[in-house]
RNA sequence: GCGCCUGUAGCUCAGUUGGAUAGAGCAUCUGCCUUCUAAGCAGGUUGUCGGGGGUUCGAAUCUCUCCAGGCGCACCA
């Protein structure tokens, strides 16, 4: 546990304890001591930690919040907490002042950890599974597939840090009637480009680089499969072009710094019998039934609105029947909790996907679906409509292009996932310079330039001493101290509530007191002990930049 | 029509189970490079937290309602 969290921990023990005394005492009555809150106010003049204990008591005590706070005052045993005073204020909040001191032994904290610094064991090693991304296989990756990358990614890096031992995966759609649609496609090109008349099928996909794939493919085999049987033709195009496309899919997601532990195949559920099993399962437990030939999902039983389709009358199972067995499969792998990232026209699917897990047996909040927003494209100021059956959108190969990967990934990471993006390729094109991450970069590449001076100075590895990292008390030194003493805090907060952006702030706000602190003091003064200190502090703030830009997937880089 | 999400400064957005004077970046104005990186710092300006009611000692946060925008409501995925 983090020393803050300690502290935090001890005072608020030590204030049930005071409460409970009171009460022992009779000066204090209450039922039961209901939740309040121990946390840093926001203004500084308000103390370090401050309670709300005294006004929430108010209602069963029955007295005014300030006499409460007195009395819990009165009863409060301090040793061991490093608070100095307490003081009612406001409205009935009691706010702490800890003895400076403690603030220093975040240095060392955060130096001896290292690259762990920050690291946390909320997730006790439990399984966790993330599936983001998932694109089909039918085009490049657009826009908000680069949201689902940055955001799952980031997330299943937080959730690392927090403890939990995490899986990402990518589910590849590689059967269905999308890629029937896509055979067809890429049969009428073939044709097209091999000077054949062919209509262009009805909810084809019209992306420029289905074109680029065929003329490849001529390249290497020419005209052979103009006289090839239809079907024998279209299996082999799209064996051709699925395999293409997955290999661009990877490449453009390990080049946005995303590295996956599983790929998963659709076909394989269908080749294991995993679908049929599961559906005669779901038939077992009479959750399944006929009507015009098709079968049906009672999920109207499970808390969705209507019942959904599993098998056509064709005998072919829908992508819903797949999906149910593809999440029984991550349940039958062990998984804890199995997280999915999905964009939010998905979310009618939501509920039912959830009754079919709890129908197999599982806990469907053992599910969770992340839905985020969807990202909007602006053209000269106007909405454009992106959709990979039109070809109409912006690749994550031409964001990484135009504005970089860091920017890229801290972008999205700056917004929650229910937020909708409008982003504008021009607008963003312009304002790169300007992306916040390179105020975080920039102060890394700052304390870097200090620690290389230092080292020339031969202070390099030298710890300083105790008495001068205690003197180490400018508010800009103790408040940046402050922020990282925060850090394990932080990530609890962003893991249990699983939204990576939080560290995005966290950082930010970081450079900034770093910034300040430059500005307002020197590291490399002629006072030894002084200068050992401060670059002790320096050390281990550009230790959290470079741990916490980790997570986000951003480089720290070492010079700008 | 029903369901989910959103509405906070001129713009883009933060704001953990309700807390103290609602924050940051961009924009704009004023200062700061003969000392460790000016992609920086300090300061000024900027608000009916979409509107209205309710709960509470206290509401941007919870609740009801209305308004505006996005998404969804297939034998597509």
């Amino acid at each position: 546990m983090s020393l803050y969290e300690n502290i935090k921990t001890r005072v608020t023990n030590q204030l049930v304890e005071a409460a409970n005394s009171a009460q022992a005492a009779g000066e204090l009555k209450f039922e039961e001591l209901p939740y309040f809150v121990l946390e840093e106010p926001r203004e500084r003049q308000h103390g370090d930690l401050a309670t709300n204990l005294a006004m929430v008591l108010a209602k069963q005590a029955k007295r005014s919040p300030r006499e409460i706070a007195t009395t819990l005052i009165k009863h409060l045993d301090t040793t061991g907490t490093w608070i100095e005073s307490s003081e009612i204020a406001g409205a009935g909040f009691i706010n702490f002042r800890l003895n400076p001191l403690w603030l220093t032994n975040v240095i060392g904290e955060v130096i001896n950890a290292g690259g762990l610094y920050g690291q946390v064991d909320i997730g006790k090693g439990q399984k966790i599974q993330v599936e983001f991304v998932s694109a089909n296989p039918t085009g490049l990756l657009h826009m908000g597939n680069a949201r689902g990358a940055a955001l799952g990614d980031s997330l299943a890096s937080l959730l690392s840090a927090a403890g939990y031992e995490v899986s990402r995966e990518f589910y590849i759609n590689d059967t269905g009637n999308q890629i029937h649609n896509f055979a067809l496609s890429l049969e009428a090109r073939y044709l097209q480009q091999l000077g054949q008349e062919a209509p262009f099928p009805e909810g084809g996909y019209h992306g420029e680089d289905l074109i680029d794939t065929v003329k490849g493919l001529i390249v290497k085999v020419g005209d052979k499969y103009l006289a090839v049987e239809p079907e024998l033709r279209r299996e082999f195009l799209v064996r051709y072009a699925l395999d293409e496309k997955m290999r661009d899919i990877r490449e453009t997601l390990q080049d946005f710094g995303v590295e996956y532990d599983v790929w998963f195949n659709e076909q394989s559920l269908h080749d294991s019998g995993a679908v049929r099993s599961t559906m005669e399962e779901l038939e077992k437990k009479g959750y399944i039934y006929e009507k015009e030939g098709a079968l049906w999902l009672k999920s109207t039983l499970l808390g969705d609105e209507k019942d959904e389709v599993v098998v056509r009358s064709n005998g072919t199972p829908t992508y819903f029947a797949a999906d149910i067995a593809y999440h029984r499969n991550k349940f039958e792998r062990g998984f804890n909790r199995v997280i999915n990232i999905w964009g939010s026209d998905h979310h009618g699917h939501v509920a039912r996907l959830k009754g079919a897990m709890s129908a197999l047996g599982y806990d469907p909040d053992n599910l969770q679906i992340i839905l985020m927003q969807l990202v909007r494209l602006i053209q000269n100021g106007e909405v454009v409509k992106m959709s990979k059956r039109s070809g109409q959108y912006i690749t994550l190969r031409e964001l990484m292009d135009e504005v970089g990967k860091d920017a890229a990934r801290f972008f999205f990471n700056l917004r929650d996932p229910d937020s909708t993006v409008d982003f504008d390729m021009d607008l963003a094109r312009a304002q790169s310079s300007d992306n916040p991450v390179y105020y975080v970069q920039y102060a890394h590449a700052r304390l870097c330039s200090i620690l290389r001076q230092a080292e020339e100075l031969g202070d390099a590895g030298v710890p300083p001493l105790e008495e001068d990292l205690n003197r180490l008390d400018s508010s800009e030194e103790r408040d940046l101290l402050k922020k990282m003493a925060d850090l394990p805090s932080e990530i609890i907060v962003a893991a249990r509530l699983m939204e990576p952006h939080r560290l995005a702030r966290y950082v930010l706000d970081l450079a900034g007191l770093f910034h300040t602190f430059y500005n307002s003091q020197r590291v490399l003064v002629d006072d030894v002990g002084l200068r050992r200190a401060r670059l002790s502090l320096v050390k281990a703030v550009k230790q959290i930049i470079s741990n916490v830009l980790g997570i986000l997937g951003v480089s720290a880089p070492e010079r700008m």
